[in-house]
DNA sequence: TTCATAGCTGACACCGGTGTCATAATGTCG
DNA sequence: CGACATTATGACACCGGTGTCAGCTATGAA
């Protein structure tokens, strides 16, 4: 089989390599006579354009690069998908590039990735997205980049989140009107900004419902099913125990599902338990987490799209305008109710 | 910020580009003293080469593409970090190619990506890895991949996988030692040659430990959860009803244990469950799941890293010697024990 | 001393596209 | 009808590396 490069379609055609360039680009200035002739040699010829050749001429690589670290597994792969997803209507492709937020050499490490691969934009998820050394640090680089469920939405970034205080909000408040006034929280990453959003949605509910908010029943963790155990055997040994549990994540919350089984409490009937994420496992254990649903997928399709797309301008406009295109957005998250939470047993 | 590209260092340490090209692929035929000073300037002036310029003039990407179809998100992520790890260490980089094994246009697929990328090679994951039409196709175009997890090594390519047979058959023997006759066995995904393998296992244990098997105790499932709820149904209701049931992963063994914690029987005193795949559910259920631990990461990094090493050796001899390296690996799988299986009741 | 050989180096074409610019062809208007 | 604007097209350099090959130098053998 024989290399088709352009210029065996231009003689084919019988024009110049740039006229088939111009074709190829959907340029102006090409007659429709020449254009038809150029668009049947691709056909017949069954010509691909080389994007590395491509990318050398234009200075692009059609890479977007994706940055996580993240202990849900399901998470990661919702990202990667609605990445993908964006990536290939726009004929780009998707670097996967898992890396430690604590890491002493972050920056570095992220420097030499853009050096390597000449990356055209980077997707920054949590707990990237609200990383303001990183940020910062690729606003100075002129490197696009796009953040997934970030918290702040008070700059000119392209930035796709879900209302998690809201989210956590709805929760807290199905919990109340259920009729429990004792709810334990337990929180997530530090690092993570969606785990002060979700520690705010609780307080506001509890607030609002006018229900004094409980320091004692309020533990750390990290996201982690391990961290959700720890603080599950703290919480759950509190005397008098609370009635519901609300962990930050489903993981931590199948931790303390766990426990509670192991320790004999039956659930929702002794303690109610509730999640956030809607991760796989919360339909998978016994009994189903109550939990939010996030668009995870859409979040990071919306964002990778724009992200494109500025990537795309920018280049035609050779940065003249300096006008790139915010786009802030918040979609909204699903409360899911299954059956780990009830009334509390008199 | 200036971009340094291979003329400046040549000019900068007042050689060739040519020269500058043999340093960087550390060439033979340079004098220590022209190499010192070339690699001098590569400090001083902090140059990166550009992999798209020298993707554009060797033919390659130096990217790996990644195959994969499957349910379990833990699973990929597990490949996707195998395979990174030996891509990051060749200087490679992975592109990840989630696609359907039934779609009708798969080839059409493969053959549009190879295009519009210029993989320079493919990891087959399972149910790619022994899908005999692909890797024809692959063979034919010359494409050079590796197959992870594949059944067969009957042939010349790289191939890494682990025991699945002999998992299975540890674990049966273990449910047989613990004095269960009545084992059921949940099948997986029938283009899942790992399915045939598991189930291999379970019948050699049976036949090892002169215990009849009994057809009436085989479901089909394909590794979700949902077809491992739906057999575990069949299962569970059977009269007489087993002491113990085996299904080929974890998934479909948490949603036996699901259900039957939702039937009221106890887990592991009324029937013992095992999995395999050591998926996080296993131990984030209670009881924990019993099941096989495969070296997945270790599996697609050493599939990868024989790919990569294929694919510069190729490109060095230029195809005159004609030899592949196949390597054939079969890795040991490890049997963890946890609370789901234990002695039946009397 | 002379010649063959191996080691080192650079000029130049090339990979497969894109950008710039000159030029030819066509259209517009006073 | 001539001056000028607009559209269509191609020649050519260029992106940043690598491959080929020729030339030059040092070394060892004759």
């Amino acid at each position: 089989m024989k290399k088709i490069t352009i210029n065996s379609v231009a003689s084919y055609a019988g024009v110049s390599k740039k006229t088939v360039s111009r074709v190829l680009n959907n340029e102006p200035n090409v007659s429709d006579a020449t254009r038809e002739k150029v668009l049947k040699a691709f056909k017949e010829l069954d010509y691909t354009p080389n994007p590395i050749a491509r990318g050398l001429a234009r200075n692009r690589s059609f890479i977007i690069g994706c940055l996580y670290d993240n202990p849900s597994k399901s998470y990661i792969t919702r990202l990667q998908s609605g990445a993908l997803a964006a990536c290939h209507e726009h004929g780009f492709n998707l670097l996967i590039h898992p890396c430690e937020l604590r890491a002493e050499a972050l920056l570095e490490n992220i420097e030499q990735l853009l050096q390597t691969s000449r990356l055209d934009g980077l997707v920054l998820t949590p707990p990237f997205s609200d990383h303001a050394e990183l940020v910062a640090f690729l606003r100075k680089k002129g490197v696009p980049f796009a953040r997934v469920a970030s918290v702040k939405l008070d700059d000119d970034s392209i930035s796709v989140r879900s209302n998690d205080e809201q989210g956590a909000f709805e929760i807290t408040e199905l919990l109340i009107n259920m009729g429990h006034k004792d709810i334990a929280f337990i929180k997530g990453h530090p690092d993570h900004s969606a785990t002060e959003q979700r520690f705010n949605g609780y307080r506001r509910a509890l607030k609002q419902h006018g229900i004094e908010y409980q320091e004692r029943l309020v533990e750390e963790g990290n996201f982690s099913y391990h961290s959700g155990a720890d603080s599950a055997r703290t919480i759950l040994h509190l005397d008098p125990r609370p009635t519901a549990v609300f962990a930050s994540n489903d993981y931590m919350a199948a931790a303390a599902l766990k426990l509670a089984t192991q320790m004999n409490l039956k659930v929702p009937d002794d303690i109610s338990i509730a999640g956030f994420d809607n991760a796989p496992i919360a339909r998978h254990i016994w009994p189903g987490l109550t939990t939010i649903a996030q668009p995870v997928e859409e979040m990071t399709r919306l964002a990778v799209d724009h992200l494109i797309e500025q990537i795309n301008h920018a280049t035609d406009e050779q940065q003249e305008g300096e006008q790139r295109q915010p786009l802030q957005l918040t979609l909204e998250a699903e409360l899911i109710t299954r059956e780990s939470t009830a009334a509390p047993k008199a």
